[in-house]
DNA sequence: CCGTCAACAGTTTTT
DNA sequence: CTGTTGACGG
């Protein structure tokens, strides 16, 4: 019960809150089940050294999972303070990796303005070092090489240490043997580390500096750490030097919620955390405040088949709550019908009040597809997380590469990039012969691109286009020291007339235009204090240094708008920590969910059951699950039976419905109800083959409105062909011109 | 050097 | 199905 007298961050809390809150000194471990309340403890322990027990912000070490949690406790730290904690040190391992590294790199041999490669950039570079080394990119598959050197990084395994440990009869380990040292020393050539070095690196950099080790133990006398069920062996090496000294260390998890095994997630971190930090005090967190009674015996059943955990039971003071929907759909197709309608029929009546309120969480983004199909259609609004994120974009990506290389001139892979883009007359040849030049020379792509005269094997026009991009390059490189990164930017989209040259790529380009534009403004908002959350390094680093920081650790999630009404759709994985009132889980087939090859591997089948237990747990007040029979996977048709991860939940639980006459309303698709209504997809057409010939197919003529469920709407340019290969050409107002073959495009008469 | 067309592989989850 | 890669001709 609340006290009168207790300061507003120990108000209202449960006596295990109170407990975990209050703890001072030592090693704690809470294990906090879902819905219980951690974030509010995690940040009420921290208001409550600043406030009772005098410790400054400054000392303090607090690591999130995403950076959208850090700010989160940032803020409410703020608020429960009333002043900001300055000072204090908050953001994901990942940030607070490259923070360090910002301020020490050069003590391992990297650049203060480094760059950081994502996935992307470090697979070109993988590949790059494939064919240097003679390991044919086409026999083995450099997602598989990069995904090796990952693993060794988060096992803190380093390129020495990988080739003593091959015993060269597995020929992939003796690949990755030879391309991980090259890898590395590219990386550390072009001073650009990637995402693993990130937290890698800040532990090899405390390991082999023994001042600077014992400079931030003693900074930071007390270290938490969330979502702990999550860390890898190179995160758990981290905090272990960091906070293995005075031990004053909380860890906040859940060993049911632990989904990144395959990501190097150790779960014996938190399994074992009283073996590695002797004299822990554990507190536990089973009361829920979240979810309906309902949904939490669901998720206690389900968790409760897994042997591997510490065991807990959530227990909930609500009772009752709706019964669990399981919906058994026709395909995926008819699955989002039904689950559109859903959200339109709760929309309709009094139990749901905004579209912001619901999620649908799947397995893989590729489920997203046939979703977003679904709710375009019926025009719910609706955001999807990750698919295709807006960092990822192509021109988005080419507009940072120049960042990049403005940020750092050793970069070779956004020297690569963009050397040629917009065309300068520098294609494979004078790459070539640049980049065997510059190693002869051990000069960087860029500074050797400024000597592109002496180059005796180039051709004029290749040299003076090189010549010309360096210095562009060169030009901003000495603007951005002084520069906001906003204004910076502008002036390079500018000076390159990069939107006027995408606007002449056609309406798509006009699309890929008003990205740049939207980066821009992004970048003229930028407030680097803000972003980085680490004012008192702001003034050493420019702002385009720390601009691109921010860009390359965003997570999908951190950019979801929680302002916007509109329906969220993301996997399952981005939806830990999250909460909706209503929740649908789509795709709950077996081979999906679990997928298939969760059996072949032991501990992965109990970790897709953790992931199904967290995506129940997001459920507030209504959870659906749908299955769908018949699927389309990769190009071809998979049909299923239900998960049997749902033989778990009491049936006393479900409510089982079916899509009603589904097998009609398919056919009857055909032809709709409104006019000229023309859908078929090619399985039904494989049995009918006559579909050409269908004297109901309507007709399209030239200059006709039409719409497509992808792409929008449109008018008809051409129309050619006939039965069964009609094509029409169609100019779409947002896509642009697209050819169609007729019997796959779902188009229908756009009727004003 | 650059645009176009055919062949091809791909789907597990992410900082 | 869809986006990316390789071969070819201008």
């Amino acid at each position: 019960m609340p006290e009168a007298s207790s300061p507003p961050h120990l108000e209202s809390l449960n006596p295990e809150q109170r407990q975990a809150t209050e703890h001072f000194e030592g090693p704690l471990l809470v294990l906090a089940g879902a819905g219980s309340g951690k974030t509010r403890v995690l940040t009420a322990r921290v208001c409550n050294l600043i406030h009772e027990q005098g410790i400054l912000p400054n000392q303090i070490l607090a690591v999130t999972f995403t950076n959208k949690a850090a700010g989160e406790m940032r803020d409410r730290i703020s608020g429960l303070l009333g002043r900001e904690p300055a000072g204090m040190w908050i953001g994901t391992f990942h940030a607070v990796g490259a923070r360090l590294l910002r301020r020490h790199a050069n003590h391992i041999g990297w650049e203060k303005s480094f760059s950081i490669f994502d996935a992307d950039q470090s697979l070109r570079l993988v590949k790059n070092v494939q064919e240097s080394v003679g390991v044919d990119p086409k026999q083995w598959n450099p997602k598989a090489i990069r995904a090796e050197i990952s693993n060794a990084k988060n096992d803190l395994i380093n390129p020495g240490m990988f080739e003593d440990n091959t015993t060269g009869f597995d020929l992939v380990q003796k690949n990755v043997a030879r391309v991980y040292p090259e890898y590395q020393r590219l990386l550390e050539q072009q001073s650009a580390f990637d995402f693993d070095d990130l937290l890698m690196k800040p532990v090899e950099l405390l390991e082999k500096n023994k001042d600077l080790l014992t400079r931030y133990r003693e900074q930071f006398s007390f270290v938490l750490v969330d979502e702990y069920q999550d860390t890898n062996k190179a995160q758990f090496r981290f905090v272990e030097l960091i906070a293995g000294g005075h031990g004053n260390l909380m860890v906040v998890g859940d060993d049911d919620q632990s989904i990144y095994g395959w990501r190097g997630a150790d779960i014996r971190n938190i399994l074992d955390f009283e073996q590695a930090f002797p004299g822990a005090r554990v507190v536990r967190l089973e009361q829920n405040y979240r979810s309906t009674k309902t949904i939490l015996d669901a998720a206690n059943h389900v968790i409760a088949q897994n042997v591997n955990r510490k065991g807990k039971t959530l227990l909930t003071e609500r009772i009752g709550g709706e019964a669990i929907t399981l919906m058994e759909s026709l395909d995926e197709n008819d699955e989002a019908r039904w689950i559109t309608n859903d959200i339109e029929r709760r929309l309709g009546g009094a139990s749901l009040s905004s579209y912001r309120s619901v999620a649908v969480l799947y397995r893989t983004n590729a489920q997203a597809r046939a979703l977003e199909d679904g709710f375009r259609s019926k025009r719910i609004p609706y955001q999807v997380v990750g698919a295709v994120r807006f960092y990822e974009r192509r021109e988005i990506q080419d507009v940072l590469a120049y960042l990049r290389l403005i940020s750092n001139p050793r970069d070779q892979i956004a020297f690569e990039r963009v050397v040629n883009y917009p065309r300068r007359g520098v294609g494979l040849t004078t790459l070539e012969h640049l980049r065997q030049w510059a190693r002869k020379q051990g000069l960087s792509l860029l500074e050797a691109a400024e000597q592109a005269d002496q180059i005796s094997d180039l051709r004029a026009s290749g040299a003076r286009g090189l010549r010309q991009f360096a210095k562009l390059v060169r030009d901003f490189s000495i603007r951005a020291s002084q520069a906001r990164v906003g204004e910076l930017l502008k002036e390079l989209i500018e000076d390159m007339g990069l939107i006027r040259h995408l606007c002449d790529e056609g309406p798509e380009g006009e699309d890929r235009g008003r990205n740049v534009s939207e980066l821009i403004a992004g970048a003229v908002d930028f407030e680097a204090e803000r972003a980085v959350g680490f004012e008192d390094d702001v003034d050493s680093f420019t702002d385009l240094d720390l601009f691109l920081q921010v860009v390359a650790l965003d997570a999908d999630v951190d950019r979801l708008d929680p302002g916007a009404d509109a329906v969220t759709l993301m996997t399952l994985h981005n939806a830990k920590g999250l909460e909706f009132p209503v929740v649908f889980i789509a795709g709950m087939e077996e081979g999906l969910f679990p997928l298939g090859r969760a059996y072949d591997e032991p501990g992965a089948l109990e970790e897709e059951r953790r992931l199904f237990y967290v995506g129940i747990t997001r459920a507030v007040e209504t959870l659906s699950i749908s299955w769908a029979r018949q699927r389309r996977r990769a190009g071809d048709f998979t049909h299923n039976g239900l998960s049997s991860f749902m033989e778990a939940v009491p049936s006393n639980l479900l409510e089982e419905q079916k899509t009603e006459r589904a097998g009609f309303l398919s056919r009857a698709n055909l032809h709709g109800r409104r006019p000229g209504r023309y859908e078929v997809r090619d399985s039904y057409s494989e049995a009918g083959s006559e579909y050409g010939m269908d004297q109901d197919a309507p007709r399209f003529v030239q200059g006709e409105r039409v719409l497509h469920e992808t792409f929008g709407s449109g008018a008809i340019v051409e129309v050619s062909g006939f039965g069964r290969d009609v094509r029409v050409t169609v100019d779409f107002e947002e896509v642009g011109r697209k050819r169609l073959l007729l019997r796959y495009a779902s188009l229908e008469k756009d009727w004003p």
